[in-house]
DNA sequence: TCTAAAGCGAGAGCACTGTTCTCGCACAGA
DNA sequence: TCTGTGCGAGAACAGTGCTCTCGCTTTAGA
């Protein structure tokens, strides 16, 4: 039973985790100290390691937090989107990732820049992380059921990278639902690589943007994440990209 | 005239520099403390502000060392390649500053990823920051006025950032000497385009390879990059590639 | 060559950090 | 109603970046 005590509990983490998330985006990780948001909730700074264990530990609910903030945002942009406009749908993702960056720049940088508590990601960072690569995933399985996918010009996969896809998409799928499971195994490695880079090009672009990696070489940043969105939509083979 | 207190305090900065890059080699950018660094010179934790203002220009210092190794890397590996094999030369560049990246977390995780100090880059860090960059861009320089880039199969750039990449092509050539500038100047801006996404698209994948995010996505992590440079080669229009 | 200025290293000190420990108090469950 | 557990507060510790002052040494200029 969930006595009253567990909730006040659960209250308490929720409201400490809120002002540090609070902290994050103002100060950034590296100015967010456990002292200072003990301080702004008016209790003794040991008292939070009631709640977490460490530092590292409150980090870690921040970046679940962050993760699963970018990831709804990408959904919500996308579910905004006809259907059946597979390239609309990609674009959105995109688009809505790096509206979500812009917006909070400091949670971007916690979950995408150097992994700051240690190298290993805890094993709860794992599942929120994946959501937009599987968004993008499904996008382009529900193109390829649909009105399929169309032929690119991509150089051929080496047997090696090839075989590891393959291996890798059947273990992930193994641990899905069915439905799920069936938007990775039915697809050729060579649209799961597509995806993946993708993927990879989102977030780099948006990274260089951030980071400032951009400056002095693309002004129109928003214009270039769109091409960089356009560009790779073909290269996945959306029709119509 | 540059006397014996110039020389020494030169000697200083580079010993001190030394040291903390060491540290930050060891023990990652937030583990790097000043007082340690001191700690293992043997000097009061006070003396080191006769060189660096503050904690923040220390790792600039590093920055702009890490920038010139990943620099020299890729651009030694490219120059150990037939100046006529364009694909392989920018094959090389690819796998040099990711296995320069693996060999040096710390400094990779500095320069890419988040940037720790404040949000401005200082003015030391944008030249060596281009390196890089440049490199791949004379390579596509070398083969366009070679054997000719080949046509790719991209979306057509939209006016706005079309007109952009030019103007800032103008800008920044107008700072370099004739020879590098018509380097820039001589392509059209997809070419630019196709360079500068090639270029984000390395810095995204190895990035996301160090970061952990391609953990438990793909184990061929060489195989991949090779595939992504050979993928992001053709979409420049590389012969061959 | 002598002197004033500037550069320098050491040490103390300040305000801050994450974390641990101990102490009472309050309350939930038997 | 009693008791053990969970809890918050406060002190304490080791560490941090940084500033300031104090003598000493080296430099530059008359």
């Amino acid at each position: 039973m969930a006595g009253i005590r567990d909730r006040v509990r659960a209250e308490y983490v929720a409201e400490i985790t809120e002002v540090a998330r609070r902290h994050l985006a103002e100060r950034g990780a590296a100015g967010l100290s456990v002292r200072a948001v003990t301080r702004e909730l008016g209790m003794a700074a040991s008292a939070v390691y009631r709640y977490f264990p460490n530092r590292d530990a409150l980090l870690t609910a921040l970046i679940v937090a962050a993760y699963e903030g970018a990831g709804e945002a990408a959904r919500e942009a996308e579910s905004a989107v006809d259907r059946h406009d597979h390239v609309g749908r990609w674009i959105a993702v995109f688009r809505a990732v790096r509206a979500w960056a812009l917006a909070h720049p400091h949670e971007y940088a916690l979950i995408y820049g150097s992994p700051v508590p240690g190298y290993a990601a805890p094993r709860d960072t794992t599942e929120p992380a994946t959501r937009v690569v599987l968004l993008l995933t499904r996008i382009a399985h529900d193109a390829r059921r649909g009105p399929g996918l169309a032929p690119t010009d991509r150089p051929p996969v080496p047997a090696e990278l090839r075989a590891d896809l393959v291996a890798r998409i059947e273990r992930i799928a193994a641990d899905m639902d069915p439905e799920r499971a069936a938007m990775l195994t039915g697809a050729p490695p060579e649209t799961a690589l597509a995806v993946i880079d993708g993927w990879t090009a989102l977030f780099g672009t948006v990274g260089f943007e951030l980071f400032g990696h951009y400056d002095n070489i693309i002004d129109a940043r928003e214009a270039h994440l769109e091409q960089v969105a356009r560009t790779t939509a073909r290269t996945v083979g959306l029709p119509g990209a």
